[in-house]
DNA sequence: CGCGTATTGCGACTCAGTCGCAACTAAGAT
DNA sequence: ATCTTAGTTGCGACTGAGTCGCAATACGCG
């Protein structure tokens, strides 16, 4: 446990919403100015190894990069508006109970999933 | 229409696998040599904004690179092993009540929905 | 045919992420 | 407290995916 990681991981920890890795890079310089680019990449392998944070497209709404955030108990899909850009989270019994049923109906052991979708909000439905 | 389309267009038709842009530009190349990586890239982005095909991320499994499959009736979910890097498919009712459960509760309008899993198939688990 | 608009190829570019390497450090052993 | 070493870091160079501006070209319509 050095202390780049400990910023890296306070800067994610701390998150009020989701990160891309230059905004943590720069969030953690904040903390601990010697954070290096390559070192955020490497810790974030770490973390999403570990499967203490995941790793999100948000529909790729802005460029190709990826987003991140904690992991914590129960997962949460992803609705990203086309128009406005906005992200909504939902937390879904269905979707747990369509994990396990995954898991049975296809023998496969489940360790991260995402799923992400696209479209309108209410605010932006036309 | 182009011949350029038509080619890149017949190759996603035809794939039996996930393709990612650079083996679209490869196979639509012995389809018409005059392809370009750009008029690849950029026929994709129509393909996606007409919704007649998929954008898909397999779990970087290999790569940042993107994947592509044309969009048929009903939505399937796609399983990535992390051991031996096979894709599974699953086309299952519950996602579909899922998504309609979704629309109805968030009071958002799909467009486009992606499920991936990253986990461990039924000859790798351990 | 001609014509105007959409599309293309090209080359240069951006941006996210990776890698090899030498210097450094955390943390366990003595 | 000091030694030791395996793991980690910063740096800089690199890769690979995807984008863009522009001049040349081709599609499709009259
Ligand atoms: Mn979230
Ligand atoms: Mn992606
Ligand atoms: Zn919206
Ligand atoms: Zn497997």
């Amino acid at each position: 446990m050095t202390a780049q990681r400990r910023a890296i991981l306070k800067v994610i920890e701390t998150a009020s919403k989701h990160l891309d890795a230059s905004q943590i890079l720069r969030k953690a310089r904040a903390l601990d100015n010697s954070v290096d680019r390559s070192t955020v990449y490497r810790t974030l392998d770490l973390l999403k190894r570990q499967g203490l944070i995941d790793e999100l497209d948000l529909m790729h709404l802005k460029g190709e990069g990826h987003y991140y955030e904690r992991k914590l108990g129960r997962d949460h899909i992803h609705m990203a508006c086309l128009r406005c850009g906005k992200i909504t989270e939902f937390v879904s019994e269905t979707f747990e109970s369509l994990k396990t049923q995954l898991e049975r109906d296809c023998r496969f052991h489940i360790v991260v999933s995402r799923l992400e979708v696209g479209g309108y909000c209410a605010g932006c439905r036309h």
